[in-house]
DNA sequence: ATTTGACTAATTAATTTAAAAAGTCAGAAA
DNA sequence: TTTCTGACTTTTTAAATTAATTAGTCAAAT
């Protein structure tokens, strides 16, 4: 790893602490800079702008996110308990990231950047790939029926996203993430998730 | 009915064109009035303020909402098709209230007003009963398995619920409600409950 | 090749001001 | 007596102005 390569490492792990801690609105350059003992003009050397630091930053954490998502798919055996364990690698991070407010609305990230659509498009494209994947292990296996396998592994993935959604929506007086909260989505996710699979079982 | 009902009537129905039409937050008490061709001062005499009004028009909608939910699941015979057009009355109301922003988030009225609240509160319960009275029917019919029918009934919601705020979020960028994205969720929605039927059949 | 202090430009926040809407009331009309 | 209204006050919201902060640049230094 080059020199360069090592000082971006260090800039992004940096933002990293600041933005996950009090979002990326509320940190700015030199912030990072001085956490770093350094100047905000020389972040600007590694970074062209504050947006493509940001982007780094998503990019990291949301690659972590769905690798890990698949990492815990691929090494399943049982169908169900698979997809519960998705739930909570799912929560988990959501717990952890929260302040980036990366999944929902009220962003911080400009979410019309072409840029960061691209990379939630492709992250998105990923994932119905190794959930589709996934359900079509099972399906040859015969533990589950025939169907579209695209189809549904899409409406599993909206089935968690709105739970997730919703939940955050509802609860959204508190500012900041409470474990209730997140305990709440991930006991309504394993719930759907359960009759769900049961729904597909081969019968 | 009294004189005095009918007027408040017609003071409601006027109230509720503008509301579902521009929104709450953009209807003034003097336009309601100027429709009935009276003096705001008049609109005063029958409701005590605006929030009243706002209250009695969100009142009447959403019992509606409920009733039409519930006289449908009353009269179905088939477990998974009644399911399928409770989707349907759902986006109905959604399109047709959409500007109201009852349900969703950046909502007009305000959620944290404990009339509205409770107003709210008890239409849930009633809603989570008739569901739940709806899949009991069901279970003594011997087509779905024996489970908490309460518990389930709830999931069955959250995800109906889910899919709603979720599609809503994400097609944000459009501030008007269109065809194609209630049109989204009420594919979403059926596709869903027709896998979460499976997963409640007696096997 | 990398870093920096001192700079400008662009955003955001705070403050003030003006406009609009909510809400009141004494008295008129039915 | 019940219902209605114009003229009024109070409260909210919006627009404009100003101040402060932050993003981003660059010539000079290391």
């Amino acid at each position: 790893m080059s020199l360069v390569d090592q000082k971006q490492e260090q800039i992004l792990e940096a933002a990293l602490k600041r933005f996950s801690h009090f979002g990326i609105a509320k940190t700015t350059m030199t912030e990072i800079a001085d956490d770093l003992s350094t100047s905000k003009a020389s972040l600007y050397y590694y970074f062209p702008d504050k947006t493509a630091l940001v982007l780094c930053v998503a990019e990291s954490i949301l690659s972590d996110f769905i690798n890990e998502q698949q990492q815990v798919l691929e090494n399943s055996e049982d169908f169900k308990q698979g997809l519960k364990d998705l739930c909570v690698i799912r929560v988990g991070f959501g717990y952890k990231y929260f302040m980036m407010h990366i999944g929902d609305g009220q962003s911080d990230i400009n979410t019309s950047d072409p840029k960061f659509r691209s990379l939630i498009d492709g992250l998105k494209q990923k994932e119905l790939e190794f959930v589709s994947q996934y359900i079509k292990r099972f399906v040859e296996s015969g533990w589950v029926k025939k169907l579209d396998v695209q189809e549904t592994a899409q409406a599993i993935i909206d089935v968690l996203v709105g739970i997730w959604i919703a939940e955050i929506h509802v609860h959204n007086k508190s500012l900041f993430p409470c474990e209730r909260l997140f305990d709440g989505i991930k006991v309504k996710s394993e719930r759907v998730i359960s009759i769900f699979c049961d729904g597909l079982k081969r019968s």
